[in-house]
DNA sequence: TGCCGAGTTTCGCAATTTCGCAACATGGCA
DNA sequence: TGCCATGTTGCGAAATTGCGAAACTCGGCA
């Protein structure tokens, strides 16, 4: 029973460092294949320190990892299944999602 | 673009809720049918009140909804396959996750 | 060697989260 | 009606998170 709750916190831990907007949108990048972190802070619009913090925390969790080639940096995610994961979780609220979007936009 | 920006933050939002050991167990019993805040501050040893915030949380994200029967308030998943999609995430990161249960153990 | 750009780390602060505790609401029952 | 168990809400303190700014590391190159 203690192990179960070992196995609850680090499963939260995992939905943790999916639980940003700009770390979501990192790994959504990334799933579209390997990235420099300069990249990735153009597509974000977001200063290249907070990209590599955010991409410190994701690869804490084992979702993506860091190579070199041809002398620059580039990161990339450890399982592409990880993004079949997102548009399962994304078709089962995705009723409600949808919603929530549309409510929010004008409402903004 | 901006749209999407909502779109991540909205799917961000659904992961905080799951982002917190209290809550990975609050959904994991209650994917095992309904319960009553009493049952669940009992399966998880915390209070009551902790246990009533922590499913306001899951409400508010769309995750669990609140009903009455026989004069008891019964909470119970909105969608079952949510449980289905925590598996698979447990599954691609499987290998990880479970070298990381057992490395926990004896470092604690 | 010295310079330069890419990438990362550290630090400080504001905002958020979590939880225990107390108070408040609500429904069944004698 | 009054009592009691069940649920929920409000509040304050402690811990955590997110981010900008500054500093540091590391390769490549003239």
């Amino acid at each position: 029973m203690n192990d179960d709750r070992q196995r609850y916190a680090i499963h939260a831990a995992v939905f943790a460092a999916l639980a940003n907007p700009t770390r979501h949108e990192l790994m959504h990048h990334l799933c579209g294949g390997p990235r420099t972190p300069s990249q990735l802070a153009e597509l974000l619009a977001v200063s290249r320190p907070n990209v590599s913090q955010h991409l410190a925390v994701l690869q804490g969790e084992g979702l993506v990892k860091r190579t070199r080639r041809d002398g620059q940096v580039l990161w990339k995610v450890v399982d592409p299944r990880l993004a079949e994961a997102c548009a399962l979780i994304d078709e089962i609220l995705g009723h409600e999602l949808a919603l929530r979007v549309r409510a929010l936009g004008p409402e903004r």
